[in-house]
Parts: C-alpha cells; sequence; structure tokens
DNA sequence: GATTAGCACTCGACCGCTTTGAGTGCTAAA
DNA sequence: TTTAGCACTCAAAGCGGTCGAGTGCTAATC
C-alpha cells in the first residue's frame, strides 16, 4: 500500500499530481472528465479512467463511493509531498509581509514567536501554532530577587535560552534588601547551573548554614526553584487563526472540529507530538493524516518546523489544516518564517545590530 | 419594548420563568402545554397561552415562525437576570475543585487567571476568558539588569501591579557588570515611578550626563522603556474550553461561530469591551446579546467580573456563551472566582500565608 | 370577569419517492 | 494502446404528502 512512488511512470506521476492539485482546490472528488480540460493531459477520460483505476490499487487515490470521483489518500499525499510537489513561489506581497516580521526587532522568542503564529496564520489561511518546548528550562544560570513589599519578594530566574521565569514568594519574616541580595548572591553561586537532580539537600543544607538567619526563606526558595525546573508543562504554545479551520468543509462536522480544538487548547499532547519527532531532522516536516499520533488529528495535517538557537531547539512554529491543504504554499511559508527566526534569534546574539535609526 | 417588568403580574412572571428555565434547558421552543407539566403552574394550556401572547407582545417573548412554541427575546433574558433569577447553590464537587484553585498558592497573577480560566470553563461548560488590561503598566516602580553576554543584556520591568516585562537589549560596546549595576541605579533612580510622559528630554539628558561614558546604550534603554510604557496592544487575554461552544445548537452555524472565534482571536475588541464597561461597578456584569457593542456577538452573552487587588482592577474573569445560557450558575461561578483571585491576591500581599506545609 | 374546552388553522419537520447527473467500468472499435 | 460508446451506480436535489406541535379565537363554564 505504501510504495516508493518510483513504480509509477512519468504519466501515472502528471495525473497524480493534476488530481491532487485540482482537489485542493475544488474540494470535491476529481474525475476523468475534469482532467481533460487539463491541457498537461492530452488523453481521453477513457484513459484517465484507466490510469486512475490502477492508481486506486496501488493505493494512491480513494473513492468515497461507488461511482464519485477520486479522491487523493494518505499515501497519495505523501508521495505527492516527497517527489510531486513543486515549491511555491511567494508572491510580493507576501514577501513583504515576512519581512515586516524581520523588521520588527523583536529579540525575545516569546514576542516573536507570538507574531510569527500570527503571520503564518494571515498568510496561509490555516491555523498556525508556535510552541516553545519545556526542555529548555533545564538549568538556570542566573537568578535575580527584587524586593516588593516588607514580606515578598519577586525571584526572577533566567535560562540558557533567554527564557525568565518569574515567582513570587511570601516570607514568615520580614525582609531587607540587603537580606535579599545575600540571598541573590547565594543563590548565583550555589545553585545556578546545576541541573534538577544535582541540588541535594546537604547542598541545601550547606547554603542555609552560610546564610545563617531566617532559614525558612531558603526552603521555600529552593522548592520553588525544584518546581521550576521540573515543571512538566512548562512549554507554551501559542495559536493563531483557528477560525480559519472553518472555512474547509472538512472541519464543518461539528464533532470532530470539537474535539480537534479539544486537543489544541490541551497543549500537552501537541506539544509531545512535535517534541517526539525527530530532533535532528532540520528542515519542514509534514505530519499528514493518521502519521500524527493524536487519533483526533487524524483528518488533519500538520506542518511544523524547529527553530534553533546557536544550535538548541528552542521552538516550532507550524501549521494545522485539513489532510486536503496547499502542501506547497504552507511548507514553504513555515519553512521561511522558521528560517528567518532562527536567523534573527542568532544575529541578535551574536552581531549588535545599530538600534534607534528609525524613529516610528 | 423593554419596560422595566414591574408591570407585570406575578402569574406573568412565574410563566416566563418557567418558560425561560425551560428553554434554557431544552434548547428548543416552549409551547403551552409543555408548562401544564411545571407543578407550580396549575393553569390549563389556554391560560397560558393567553399569558404567553401578553408577554410577547411585551417584548419579553418571540416566536420563531407562526406557531411554534415562544423563545425569550433579550429583554426577556434582560428582565430574568435582572429580577426572576435565583441564586445558584454551589454542588461540593464544584466548591471543591473552586477550592482547589484557592489552594493552589498562585501568586502570579498571570498563572492564576490562566488556572481561573480553564476552571471556569470546565464549570461550567463555556467558554472562558481572562484579561489582564493594558491600563496596568503606567509607571514602572523597579528596574533589574542582567547581563546575558557581552553585548547584550536583558532590562526586567516591574511594575506596581508586579507585572514583569522583560526587554533584550543590545548594544554597540562591550558592556560589563559595573556599568550595568550603574545603569540599574539610574534608571530606578530617575526613571522609576514616572509616567511616561513625565519622562522628558531634559530628564534624559541629564541622565546622559550623569552617566557618562556609553550613551548609546541609554537611548536604546530609554526608548525601550517607553515603548514598554506606551504599549497600545499590552493587554493579555487567556481563553479556555472554546470547543465547549460547539455544543450548543446555536453556534452549529459555521459562519458565526467563526465570526465569533474571530472576535476571541482578535484580542483587542474583547479588551475594549470590557474596560468600556462601568469601571466602577463591582458586581459581575451581563451583556446579553446586541448589549454587546460588537456585530458579531450579538447572539452571544458575556458575563464577566473585573478581578481587582487592592482597589485597583488588575484583570477580568468572564464566560462567553450562546443567549441561551445557565445564567443562574455562570454568573454565581464567575462571580465566585472573582472574589476569589482578589482574595487571593490580596492576601499574598498583605497577610503572608505559611508555605511549605503541604508537600505534595 | 376569569378560566377552560374545543376547534380550525399554520407551518416547519419528516418521510419516501423520483429525477438528475456526474462518474465509473467494461467492451468493442480505431 | 487509445478512445468512443454504453450500461450502470449512487449521492444529491427536488417534490409532494403527512404529521403534529403549537397557536388564536370563540363559546361554554365556573
Amino acid at each position: 500500500m505504501q510504495g516508493g512512488g518510483s513504480e509509477l511512470n512519468e504519466r501515472k506521476k502528471l495525473i497524480l499530481k493534476a488530481i491532487i492539485e485540482a482537489h485542493v482546490k475544488e474540494g470535491e472528488p476529481v474525475g476523468s472528465k475534469y482532467l481533460t480540460q487539463n491541457k498537461q493531459i492530452a488523453l481521453s477520460s477513457a484513459t484517465i479512467r484507466n490510469e486512475m483505476a490502477e492508481l486506486e490499487s496501488l493505493g494512491y487515490l480513494e473513492q468515497p463511493y461507488t461511482s464519485a470521483g477520486r479522491v487523493p489518500s494518505e499515501s497519495g499525499y505523501r508521495f505527492y509531498v516527497n517527489s510531486l510537489m513543486q515549491k511555491y513561489r511567494m508572491s510580493q506581497n507576501e514577501l513583504a509581509r515576512m519581512n515586516a516580521l524581520a523588521k520588527s526587532r523583536l529579540a525575545e522568542i516569546d514576542r516573536l514567536l507570538e507574531s510569527a503564529t500570527r503571520l503564518a496564520a494571515g498568510l496561509t489561511n490555516y491555523t498556525s501554532i508556535a510552541i516553545k518546548p519545556k526542555q529548555s528550562t533545564a538549568v538556570i544560570t542566573k537568578f535575580k530577587t527584587v524586593l516588593l513589599d516588607k514580606q515578598l519578594f519577586m525571584l526572577v530566574m533566567i535560562d540558557g535560552m533567554g527564557n525568565i521565569k518569574t515567582r513570587q514568594i511570601t516570607s514568615d519574616e520580614e525582609i531587607n534588601e540587603e537580606t535579599l541580595a545575600r540571598l541573590e548572591n547565594e543563590l548565583n553561586a550555589r545553585i545556578a547551573n546545576k541541573r534538577v537532580d544535582e541540588i541535594t539537600v546537604s547542598l541545601v543544607m550547606e547554603i542555609e548554614r552560610s546564610f545563617g538567619e531566617g532559614e525558612g526563606i531558603i526552603s521555600s526558595v529552593i522548592k520553588t526553584v525544584c518546581e521550576t525546573l521540573g515543571e512538566p508543562e512548562g512549554g507554551d504554545l501559542k495559536m493563531a487563526g483557528v477560525n480559519h479551520l472553518l472555512e474547509y468543509p472538512e472541519f464543518s462536522d461539528a464533532r470532530e472540529f470539537k474535539e480537534l480544538l479539544g486537543v489544541l487548547e490541551e497543549k500537552r499532547d501537541i506539544l509531545k507530538l512535535v517534541s517526539d519527532s525527530d530532533l535532528d531532522e532540520d528542515g519542514p516536516q509534514v505530519l499528514i493524516g493518521s502519521e500524527n499520533i493524536l487519533e483526533e488529528m487524524k483528518n488533519s495535517t500538520m506542518v511544523f518546523q524547529k527553530i534553533k538557537s546557536n544550535g538548541k531547539v528552542v521552538g516550532a512554529i507550524g501549521i494545522i489544516g485539513p489532510r486536503r491543504m496547499d502542501y506547497s504554499k504552507v511548507i514553504s511559508t513555515v519553512e521561511y518564517i522558521a528560517q528567518n527566526i532562527s536567523l534573527m534569534l542568532n544575529s541578535s546574539l551574536s552581531l549588535p545590530e545599530a538600534f534607534g535609526e528609525d524613529e516610528n
């Protein structure tokens, strides 16, 4: 049923490609007669029918019911994506919108991802997600403290990726700036750059000893730090353009749509899906239908690409839509945006850019 | 058409109430015969019909078409909410789930709001939103800096509400810890607690003079600060349970649903809607159908309540659903959650709580 | 005067039927 | 090998009739 597709002759490839592109465009089963309009295919409907029958028996096409047109199967789309598809050429307008993002000078990954999702959704007319994986908080590189009230202070933690986590901590006793500064030093000296399993009881005791008074705070703080490090749902997911999905008749079945929406909201599964995929894969990845492990996504396709900053995966951006999707456009868009973001992140770290030249 | 409702006698009120509650429960037009089952109404269907006809001419009921049952009109719901509705009694289970939130010790408003939305959506089976208005960043009370790289540092800004904003700033020249500390002091001394219109050019020049070297950084920093203060779309909106909406037949019309979704994603309008409403109103507010100014929400109802911390509005939590809504339950839930959050925020600032007693 | 029983009427929902037409597979001719 | 022709299939769309919930009105009853 799968088949690498190498057994297909050129004519079959041509017809398959035409069928997929017609189906993506029209959204309805494609018949043999329709294809005769295609100038590239100079064949009668009967011949096309024969070829279609063979393509079906090879598993690339499906028939919703006897004597309806043909619809691409999952492996049909897969073969299309792997071998037939041509690269999409961005329009001037689209390029302009992409470049607007590049010019936005958003240095922080959070805001960058948010803008990127919106852009991706807007350009493709599909739903877009941006993911920041949890793995990023393996280690905290820097602690900062801010006194907010007599007994309340804020702990700011920064990890290697530039992510910031803040927690407010209440103390039983009054704290002053000076104590807090000592706490900060202590944390930076002994806890910074340690993994959660390296924070041992004896280490904590050592800190308490050297800190002296107010050990109560120490234990609160350490606990908070450990919680933050271990945080299982640390990953963040942003979404945009959910409403676009409703434009596609395949989601007019409310029940299915509801389930898909539920999964998207329940961030956990999606995060898992993305982080499960090949970590080494650099380019865009396409999961068609049941290639998504999630039952709820078996009628959807997800295209995403990881975003790297200095060699590390710091996020991913993706598009979710029906299986019948403009793969060429979507893949190009995702790829382009992901690359651009990676570029921006890298450049903001190494090549200092001139700030403040444009005044608006 | 509007009418305060005082012209209604007890019997009409009873019937109107019964109709609304039946319609909310069943989702279908309510007929006179159906109401005769109601023990409270010991009348024949004919009498009820007469009353219903009058209620319709008063504008409280509507007929989808000749000789269908009656459906509450907008003013019908409004009257119900204002005068007829009884307070919803939480079940044991519901109370337990609410209290779980209270016990969660989430001190930061962001995470608190996120949990609260999820809770509200889960309890009511409607879509829930949580809003953090932009107004909160009128003034920055504290600056902190963190050196990330030779020419890159992070500016952490904390405002009066405990909101944290971070920006990364690149410098043309190399920076060391010591310079950065001076910058931090300078900012805290001269910019902290100033409104954006109080940051004058002469003030900036003064800082540059006293700071001496590397004035380039100063202007970058000040620019960033002003951007942050003025940030027009600063408000944040979290959503949960969007998929619940699809359970209600009134949203099975995909086009309408799509529009509503679009508005919810386009946070701006909702933020405006909430902040436009009576600032002084403390209790839950109910916007039924076209009482929402947004065209896209004319078939929806929104119930929300502001959340105050130390007298200031720091957010709001709300529920969005069809006009046919279990008002009693929704209003109670929103009210309860909002009050609880307010309480938690206040207590975490003033009354120090014992931490670390429960170990899970 | 208020209530109720009775009755004719309305109108969408539903059911089953037919028609339509796009599309197929097969066969025989080119 | 390709194509024209033909019989066949089947969902979609259109149509007419029935059903029944619900109404408004009128006349009888309390």
